[in-house]
DNA sequence: TAAGTGTACTAAGTCAATTAATACACTTAG
DNA sequence: CTAAGTGTATTAATTGACTTAGTACACTTA
């Protein structure tokens, strides 16, 4: 069961989202599995289908399930997939700041050793 | 003159905020120099004067320049603190993407590599 | 065919943001 | 001291986006 908090302020729908994201990365449902339905779901938290849909929608453009009209919605089959496009995602947006460091006279040793500082700490 | 379009959907008062900020970044107003005073600048656009107000405190909170009561709105003496600080920040967010990259293995050496190769791009 | 699925369209309600009207407080030239 | 100029605070109206729900539609399959 996903936790709902109608008064938190954060939408619904990204409640449900964030928790249905929660469950398929800990593999609570399995690659390829239909997860539960709009309807099924709708009823058991006691809100409108199209929130649901909602939710759902946002995770398919993530790209962590896919829908298919009249059958469900199932969870994508390679996970591994979405990492490798949210790791380029990443090194995107390392690009934009990396340029806007340049642009700030920052020299590259002090983004190397920001590197490897931060490497160091863990066992990568 | 600050280019303004009411229909562009933006608002106002980012708009006056980002054609102040050009200039002052360009050197049309000199460090210390004052502003046109909010009336002026209003009466010249026809607008409100709070919204060049708001336009002026964003830009005071951004340390581009300071307002006094009764005197008027005076860019910044300094503008070299105003880079230093932007510096500070896009390290920070520098700090945030490079976890992120670690937490998604992505190797040191992809990274490194990456900014060797945006450096090498330029003089700098 | 019937029951289940996702989806599209519409509308109501809410809430935040923008903008303006107005009055206030301060500074300074005269 | 006063008047004209400055920035600022408060309030309100309006707009617009967002969330959510109601309802109907289209598709799949047992």
């Amino acid at each position: 069961m996903i936790p709902i908090n109608p008064k938190s302020g954060i939408p619904l729908w990204e409640q449900i989202r964030d928790g249905l994201k929660n469950q398929i990365m800990l593999g609570v449902w399995s690659p390829g599995e239909q997860l539960p339905s709009v309807r099924s779901l709708a009823t058991d938290l006691g809100i409108n289908p199209n929130t649901i849909a909602r939710a759902f929608s946002e995770l398919e453009r993530e790209g962590l399930c896919y829908s298919v009209a009249g059958r469900g919605c199932f969870v994508e089959d390679n996970l591994e997939v979405i990492k490798m496009k949210r790791k380029n995602e990443a090194l995107e947006r390392l690009d934009e700041i990396l340029k806007e460091l340049k642009n700030a006279d920052v020299p590259k040793e002090t983004v190397i050793s920001k590197i490897e500082e931060l490497y160091k700490e863990g066992e990568n």
